[in-house]
DNA sequence: ATTCTTGCAAACTGTTTGCAAGCTC
DNA sequence: GAGCTTGCAAACAGTTTGCAAGAAT
């Protein structure tokens, strides 16, 4: 979790909501203050729903996937679904874009910057003759060096 | 649709499910045949089933679900999930290796190969110091001019 | 005071499963 | 003939929606 990206969306999201005349609901805060500290890499629907049930605070299901609608229509979120279908959610901020390698043998996700990548998706979309709006990469595959030996099965 | 594609993958198919113990029925075949045609590129679920009510033949939507499962796990079929969450299926096969691009304005996606792409994936995998295993790149934006036919494999 | 927000419960969609009848080997 | 396959219908999980009560401005 990075505190400055966390901050920097959180502001973002604040100006966002009052600006789109939203109101700061409990709900809805809960929601965005969750997204802002655990919503940096993808980070699952029920998983919200969860850490807004352990804080004792507000936000039902019903809440939660509305305001995630809200925040995906403000550009604030971006959803895709993980491969089993249930929708997944990341923060949208220039300060977080960031890849995703699975681990196929864990199936724990991380993320990366890589610039070389970066320029090489540039350069594909000037040959495919498209406007760029956005992109993204998942690798597959094993660690070569295993952190630690309890990892394998 | 490449036939080339389509007969190799057919044949290799036919092995595996036979290797597999699987017998030839009717549902299963046909969508086997589907895929082999129509799932070169990213198909979704309710599109196979559509597909062979139309032909009169059997295929109940139990069936193609049971179906897909049993192909996943043989490794001729790699499922994901479309944005909202649907499933999407795609035939598994070297060389029908491509990406997507997504145009945002008509929700159509196409495929395309870049090698430059493939290229910086390698380099990224061997950055991260990862044993790579597969892939998938989306490309999101809108066409700026007409798209010519050797864009599309 | 007015209008927006929330939670509940019910509706919905896509996918999975139990079971009896039919088909493949 | 034995056992796998199939279709139907019911079960299921995740997500969406209608509505009445409660909060933000």
């Amino acid at each position: 979790m990075d505190p400055a990206v966390r901050d920097g969306w959180l502001e973002r999201a604040h100006a966002s909501l009052v600006a789109a005349g939203l109101r700061l609901g409990a709900a809805r805060t809960g929601v965005v203050e969750v997204l802002a500290r655990d919503g940096q890499c993808l980070i699952e629907a029920r998983e919200i729903i969860d850490r807004l049930r352990e804080r004792g605070g507000p936000g039902s299901a019903a809440s939660v996937y509305r305001v995630l609608d809200e925040l995906r229509g403000l550009g604030l979120v971006r959803r895709d679904a993980d491969p089993d279908g249930g929708g997944r959610y990341e923060i949208v901020f220039a300060a977080a874009h960031h890849h995703h390698f699975v681990d196929v043998e864990s199936g724990s996700i991380e993320s990366f910057i890589d610039e070389g990548l970066e320029a090489a998706i540039q350069e594909a979309g000037r040959r495919l003759g498209v406007r760029l709006t956005g992109h993204s990469v998942e690798l597959r595959g094993t660690r070569t060096r295993p952190q630690s030996a309890q990892e394998r099965p």
